[in-house]
DNA sequence: GAGAAAAATCGACATAGTGTAGATTTTGTG
DNA sequence: CACAAAATCTACACTATGTCGATTTTTCTC
């Protein structure tokens, strides 16, 4: 079972194999973006990818899988943006900082970010996958939050239960967004980032 | 069809429809519990409802028309409890009260309201339904939040757009807490409840 | 309360998608 | 080259869906 275990790859020349892999991932992702999860057949992505049914199941045990290896590759890209990107001190630079990056993120991966979201209850695997990138963006408010000087500790009125909050908060708006324009991602995107900051206690009329 | 069309109804006896009817969705939300909407299929529903699946296509179309109905009849319920609630003219009684009303609600019909937004995605019909509901109690929101001085517009700092974000915040962490324990949805509650006050400028730290 | 119309139910069928298995071809390696 | 591993194909079995025509049950009307 290939795409479960990208880890014991220590071969130079990259197989043929690999090529179809990515071309699999490929597949899925613009048939994602063409007619959306349910429509799209295993017989779709194996046609794209220019085998037959029978070969894809080589590589992937069910669509589920294959969509599973999708948002994996997704995610880890974000992962490795967010630990290279260099926290400011400032709190207000810091949140405007992270709001950009997230508008990034989403105009570039929005579809394979919102196709996980609607797979997390269905697929643990991807439920998986995405409750542990929510979890990284939580502890990244909560540090923001803190460091603006919002006490620390689990209460309705402290850091960590505001930032779970305020995570969900920002999840749903840029979904949502997404789906429209890119203009409604930026206007979203504003309201959330003016709402953290005043959970920071950092607006001026405040 | 029925199903799709609860008007015309001008009969005083009930039809024996009807009862098989609600029958239908009570099995639909039993199984939702049990099995899941994936996993659920129709034999099972109609079995559930003591008729065979060629008897159920004579109420719905399709497994996901049956959910439909169902989620239609719970959105209905929501909608007849939001007016017959008076609204308080203080805006913090008003945003405890809608706090402890929308914490009754998921305590009673989450497992049909997750289903509702799981599905919003892939039955238009559904989408619907619950985009409305959104914009029910965000219309709340922004008028809580424009008695408690926060000016009116869309504009990011403006009462519509962070009413927007806010709903999205207490649908979004209300959708997970609902998950776990009732205890979580109390913590959860109060986490949203304050970000709102905040929000409404309504924190004494402020 | 008898009979006709409408409502409700059934069983059988056709279709579409899934996953599996065995045979076969391609590819890399000593 | 020969042989093992990787990759691919075709055919099959299974499950669930949705449709249809025939049949039975309810309901309405006189």
């Amino acid at each position: 079972m290939p795409g479960t275990q990208p880890a014991r790859r220590r071969r130079a020349t990259e197989r043929k194999g690999d090529l179809r892999e990515r071309a699999i991932l490929d597949t899925c992702e613009s048939l994602l973006a063409e007619k959306g999860y349910e429509a799209m057949t295993v017989g779709d992505i194996a046609q794209g990818a220019g085998i037959t049914r029978g070969a894809l199941y080589f590589y992937f045990g069910s669509k589920q899988e294959v969509v599973t290896a999708l948002v994996a590759r997704t995610v880890e890209h974000l992962w490795e943006r967010s630990r290279a990107t260099a926290e400011s001190d400032d709190p207000r630079q810091a949140i405007a900082a992270a709001m950009r990056r997230t508008i990034e993120l989403w105009n570039e991966h929005g579809l394979v970010m919102r196709t996980a979201i609607d797979l997390s209850l269905t697929v643990p695997e991807i439920g998986q996958l995405w409750s542990h990138t929510a979890d990284l963006f939580t502890g990244a408010i909560v540090a923001v939050l803190e460091r603006a000087g919002v006490p620390a500790g689990g209460a309705p009125d402290q850091a960590a239960a505001m930032a779970r909050a305020l995570c969900w908060m920002i999840e749903r708006s840029f979904y949502h967004a997404s789906q429209e324009s890119p203009g409604s991602l930026e206007l979203a995107s504003a309201a959330c980032e003016h709402i953290w900051l005043t959970c920071a206690g950092l607006t001026r009329q405040g």
